[in-house]
DNA sequence: CCAGGTGTTTGACATACGTCAAGGAGGTGC
DNA sequence: GCACCTCCTTGACGTATGTCAAACACCTGG
């Protein structure tokens, strides 16, 4: 994964589904493999779940919630930034994460077969 | 990946985002990575793109396409297939694949955190 | 400054994944 | 039946991924 993240298109023009619309070219493909990657594994999902109920929450409290080593949520927490999907802020002694839902959303509406 | 896959809940009543609305328990979340890791891979998602704008490909068409042999290509279809996201159907010579809207229309109401 | 809590990075390991070549299974046409 | 096409399966290979323990970085409170 050489390529560079621009952290998803979130303010583009298209309304939606460019993979229903027409057959993707190869590094369009790519760029949205990558996020995907990023969501499809079950430790990530529900970070970004447990992200999106509650707005903001520090590492202390994902980890046990999901039953992990910090370093491994961590880890994982690195992949959905990286994505686009979170960013953490240092407050004080703990780092706070919060997700991103236009990124999310950006992603389903690439994907959404129903829209448009 | 011992789980068995009941091709999508595609006439669930949920109308959607079990993800943004409260945190995920973890066989939920094994199900939904499942189908996203069958997604997340640029081959796969042009694959799917090719199905649903052309509605019937066989094989020996979408292989050259990507630029892989066919046997990879096969590789990749079984993944979909197994996910649910397409099927395929032995005519004469040929074995023709074709998308499963309402199966990425389900993943995609699961994750979108803008609906409802 | 030092002790202790919180997060990330690094190194190591097992497993899963993507790819192809080779061989097999299913179908057609002579 | 036999040559031939299309497709899938198997075996092998390198790479990527998920996990943890250990070590390092950052902050707070005495």
């Amino acid at each position: 994964m050489p390529k560079a993240l621009p952290v998803i298109d979130a303010t583009a023009p298209v309304c939606c589904a460019p993979v229903a619309a027409a057959p993707m070219g190869e590094d369009a493909a790519i760029e949205v493999a990558v996020r995907l990657k990023a969501l499809a594994d079950p430790v990530r999902l529900r970070l970004m779940s447990m992200l999106l109920a509650a707005d903001e929450v520090c590492t202390c409290d994902l980890a046990p919630a999901v039953g992990l080593t910090e370093a491994t949520v961590s880890h994982h927490l690195g992949q959905l930034r990286k994505a686009g999907f979170v960013s953490g802020e240092r407050r004080g002694m703990n780092v706070f994460y919060r997700a991103h839902r236009e990124a999310l959303g950006a992603v389903v509406r690439v994907l959404d077969p129903d829209c448009c």
